[in-house]
Formats: C-alpha cells, structure tokens, sequence
RNA sequence: GGCCUCGUAGCUCAGGUGGAUAGAGCGGGGGUUUCCUAAACCCUGUCUUGCGGGGGUUCGAAUCCUCCCGGGGCCA
C-alpha cells in the first residue's frame, strides 16, 4: 500500500473512532457512522484535507453541523496521524492540516519502486480480457480504429499496472456478408485485369486497396482462377485478401506501438460447430423460438426478438457474437472489456441480456463505447468514405503526425466525447502538442541526471529523511505531493477503465516540474544537502512521468 | 417516433462516490535567458454576466431526477 493511501486510511480510521467514542459518550446520536469523505479542498487555503462528516450526520445527530464538527475533533487522536491542524469551515467542513514531514517519505519509496511505482496487486488472480480495434478486414483502419487502437492498449497496459493478467484480443470478422461481398469485388478486379467483363456488385468495395490486392493476385497467380467454379475461386481471392488486409492491420498496429496476444478468428466459430452449439445451449434453456421460417432469440422483458438464423439457414452476426463472447468466458477471462465505436450501442444491451441467456454475469463483460472522430482539414469536416476513396488511414495518421503525438492526443479525450482532430494542426503546428510539452519535461529531467552523472555525483543513493527534508519550497511540495497521489491516480483510473486520467495527471507533473526547473538550481542549489535532496527529486520526478508514460504507450525521450 | 451520447472561457477540452471562490491547454495582451535544454517559466479573466434553458431532490448541484432546446449517432 502506497505511503499516501495508507496516511488516508489511518485518517479515515481516526474519524470514526472519534465518531463511535463521540456516540459512546452520550454527545452524539446515530445509527451507524456516515459514509464520510476524505477529500482534497479544491482550495488549497482550506487544508491538505477536508471531512464532510458533520454536515452528513446534521440530520439524524440533530445538531448543527458546525457543532458536530466540535464535537468531533474533541474526541479526534491526531498524535501519530500526520494531522498538524485541525479546523471546523464554511457550513461544517473539518479541514486537515498535514505535519509537511509527511512527504519526506515520498521519495524512498518511489526510486526503490522504481519501475513499478504505482504498480498495485489490486487486480492479481483477476484474467481480464481487452477487445479492441476488431476492425472489418475488408477496408482500412480509420481514425476511429485509432483511437480504440490508443485507448484498447493504454487501458490493457493499466490494467496490468494493477496486478491484472490481461490479454489484448482483435476479433476478425472473416465471414458474412461484407466477406461475400468482397470477394465479388476482387473477383470483378481480377476479371477486368485479364480483359474479362466485371462489374462491382452495388454494395461492393470500390476502393483503390482493393484493386491492388486484384493486381497482386494476378501477378502471383495469372489466370488460374479463371477456370474454378465461381464458388472455388471466390473463396480463394477473399482468403487470399483477408491474409493480405490482417497481415497489414497488424503491420499498421505495431508501428502505432499495438500488439495483440490473440487474433481471433469469426469463421472459425462457425467450422468447429461453436455458434451451433451455443444456438443449442440457448435453445436448451429456453431462449429460443422459431418463427417466419428463421430462428429468434426471445427478447428479454419488453425487448423485441432477434433474428439468430435466417430464414435461408446462415447465422446472423450476432449469433456468431454471442457464441464468440461465449467462448471468451470459457476461456477463463473473469472481466471482459470491449472497445466499440458509438455506432454500436444497440448491441450492448443485446450482448449482455444474451450473456444472461446463456447462464453469465452479463456485468462481466464491460463495453466502453468511443464517439466519433471528426477530421477537420481547413477549417471543415472531411467526409470520409469507403467508396470515395477520401480516407486517412492509421499509417497516414503515424506518418504524419507521429505515433507519440497520435496515441497522446486520443488518450487526452474521455471516450465518450467526439474527437475533432485538426489535421492542418497536427501537420504544421505539431510541435505545440501537449505531448512535447510532457515529453520535453522529461527530457529535461534527464539532462540534470546526465550531468550530475557527468559531475561524478552519486545518482543512485537517496538520502536520509533529514536531507529529504530540504525540500520546503512550494513547487518542491507541489512535486513531492503529485508523486505521492500517482498510485491512487492509478488505481481510480483502472477502477473506472479511464486511461485519460492518467493524461491529465502526467500533464499536470510536467507544469509542476517546468515551474520547479525555473525557480530552483538543481547541480547549482546553495548546498550540497539540498542538491542531494534536489537530484532525488529529480530522478523521483523522472521515474513517475516514465511509468505514467509508459502506460500512455508514448515514448520517454532522454534528450530533444 | 424510441434509445445512446454530448452541450463548461474566443477555440479544444478536464472536472470518481453531490461539497466551501468551477479549472487546464491553445489563442489574445505584457514580461523573463552571462545560470542544469526558452519545445520552458512568470503576470493578465470588466479578453461582453463560462456549467444550453426551465423545474425538482438536498444543508449544498456542472455533477442526481424531470421536461424542453441544440450537435452527433444507432434503431424503427
């Protein structure tokens, strides 16, 4: 347990001590002490910590909360708690003062956790499964995949951070309909490179991408399909273009810092008799009922019925989605997350009620839907589509913007605000990205440790509590505070799966440090003492923007 | 028509379990460098009255409930 968390605790602990001897003593009337709060004032004027127990217990204590909060703090024990100042505020508020001694603790236990500083076992025996990105493989990945793609493996890797065993998991929809379709339209390519009539079904893929998957076919193969039956030769074109367009998705997605532990395959559902098999668990229990010739999933209590299998015998895309989130279960995955764009809120509550259908906790599967991204270029909206062929891929995005600014720009945003990204920004101005701002804040914590090196001081020992205790100016506070809070920040952003949190509190270390670079001389301070203690903080700092980035999945430079 | 989501400063956005004077970045204005990287720092919000509007719950609402208005989306 981190040093701050436990001085929270141990606080938490002295209140209701004082609350129950409060009530021992006849001074105070309640059933059972309020779930009182622990918070940090938004004005720093009022404390270090504030308690609202007072005013919660006002009614049923029937006094005054301002009263109460006398009361209390009678019967409060501060020795031993890290409590310097107690004080009764505004309608009833007790504000705490902490001993500042406190903090000189903060930097042992940072620099000998090193890496794993804010690490916690909070999640350890828990399997939790991340699903992200799953893009259709007949296209390209667009800015929405993107920014699942930032999200999918920031919240994987945070979830990690908490002791957590996660998978990263991509589902390949490697059959149906858009598949079908595909293959008509490679088949339409092919056919007019060797001189043949071919049409473009309707809703057929007119793109570029695919005309070039038909001319590396033709290259590789000739005329060979010519001669297969229709059914044969589609097959083949459409497999040897989902190779091709997984092979680049997955190419596209380690060069923006994503791998994935299991690419998952929706066709092999279907061939091992999986999405049969769990069609009949559900008509087992139930859940099932035929009618107009298809096969329906009763809808739960007021929710109309879904179609499973049509009426000429295929298995819809759900069916094929409840026997995959099946599967994922059997597989011992205690939490699932998935990460799908908005566009697919209809399904969650399906998915869930189905899970329940088949016997599981529907609240283990966790779907976090994303809002859109809107491009802007020129002051306007670009309309991408498919069909126009007006598209910026994931790798236009890396190339021209840059992974670390990409994935830090997508992780500033909570999910469910649309996304507007300037591209005129993000191509000419990049440099004013918020990433370089942080990136640069520790680039400059490393020149001060290069050069201490470089001065043949010692930048691995910490030093004793008394030299530690130097650090008494606001912004060296300021600094020691934020490390301090950076493993509850963690854990709320893991319980809450907001990897954006983490965005926020590594921009904000870095103000503080640039604000503390500028008042005080770290190799140049007044004394040895307190540059020892300086060059502690220095490599405290370094460490807790390095973890944080770490788990953004945005590079730590050393230098720039 | 039903459902989801958003509406916070000129712009882009943060603001767990309701808390005391609502924040950041960018933009605007003004300053800082014989000194560890100025991709930084400091000052400035009467830069037209910043939580879309009205009700409600509460000691207390940007936060919870409800209705309305507006953007985006899904379904019918």
């Amino acid at each position: 347990m981190s040093l701050y968390t436990e001085l929270r605790n141990n606080i938490s602990a002295r209140f209701t001590e004082a609350l129950l001897a409060a009530r021992a003593a006849g001074e105070l009337d309640f059933a059972a002490p309020p779930l009182f709060a622990l918070e940090e004032p938004r004005e720093r004027a009022h404390g270090d910590l504030a308690v609202n127990a007072a005013m919660l217990l006002a009614k049923e204590a029937r006094k005054p909360p301002r009263e109460i909060a006398g009361i209390i703090l009678r019967r409060l024990r501060c020795e031993d708690a890290w409590i310097a100042e107690t004080a009764v505020a505004g309608p009833g508020f007790i504000n705490i003062r902490l001993d500042p001694a406190w903090l000189t603790g903060v930097l042992p236990e940072v620099l000998s956790a090193g890496p794993r500083y804010g690490a916690s076992e909070s999640g350890r025996g828990q399997k939790v499964q991340v699903e992200f990105v799953s893009a259709n493989p007949t296209g390209l990945l667009h800015m929405g995949n993107a920014r699942g793609a930032a999200l999918g493996d920031s919240l994987a890797a945070l979830l990690a951070f908490t002791g957590c065993e996660v998978e990263r998991e991509f589902y390949i929809n490697d059959t149906g309909n858009q598949i079908h379709n595909l293959a008509l339209s490679l088949e339409a390519r092919y056919f007019q490179l060797l001189g043949r009539e071919g049409e473009i079904p309707e809703n057929g893929y007119h793109g570029e991408d695919i005309a070039e998957t038909a001319r590396s076919i033709a290259a590789r193969d000739g005329d060979l399909y010519l001669a297969w039956d229709a059914e044969a030769r589609r097959e083949a074109l459409a497999a040897y273009a989902l190779e091709e367009k997984v092979a680049g998705m997955r190419r596209a997605l380690e060069d923006f810092g994503v791998r994935y532990d299991v690419w998952f395959s929706e066709k092999s559902l279907h061939e091992s008799g999986y999405v049969r098999d769990t069609l009949r668990v559900l008509a087992e229990g139930g859940h099932i009922c035929e009618r107009d010739g298809a096969v329906w999933l009763k809808g739960a209590d007021g929710e109309k019925d879904e179609v499973m299998v049509r009426s000429d015998g295929t298995p819809t895309y759900f069916a094929a989605d409840i026997a995959y989130h099946r599967d994922k279960f059997a597989r011992g995955f205690d939490r699932v997350i998935n990460i799908w764009g908005a566009d697919h809120h209809g399904h969650v509550a399906r998915m869930q009620a189905a899970l329940g259908a088949l016997g599981l906790e529907p609240t283990a599967l966790r779907v976090i839907l994303m809002q859109f991204v809107r491009l802007i270029e020129g002051g306007e909206t670009v309309k991408m589509s498919k069909r126009s062929g007006r598209y910026i891929t994931l790798e236009d995005l890396v190339a021209e913007v840059g992974r670390d600014a990409a994935r830090f720009f997508f992780l500033m945003r909570a999910p469910d605000s649309t996304v507007d990204f300037d591209l005129d920004l993000a191509r000419s101005e990049s440099a004013e990205n918020p990433v370089y701002y942080v990136q640069y804040a520790h680039a400059r914590l490393c020149g001060i440790i290069r050069h201490a090196q470089e001065m043949g001081l010692d930048v691995e020992q910490t030093p004793p509590p008394p030299v530690l205790a130097l650090l008494s100016d606001p912004r060296e506070r300021a600094l020691l505070r934020q490390l301090a809070v950076l493993p509850e920040e963690i854990a709320l952003a893991a319980r809450l799966a907001e990897p954006h949190r983490l965005t926020g509190f590594v921009m904000e270390l870095a103000g503080l440090y640039h604000s503390f670079y500028n008042h005080c001389r770290v190799l140049q301070a007044e004394t040895d003492d307190l540059r020892a203690a300086r060059l502690a903080l220095v490599r405290g700092v370094r460490q807790a923007a390095a973890n944080v980035l770490g788990i953004l999945g945005v590079t730590a430079p050393e230098r720039m």
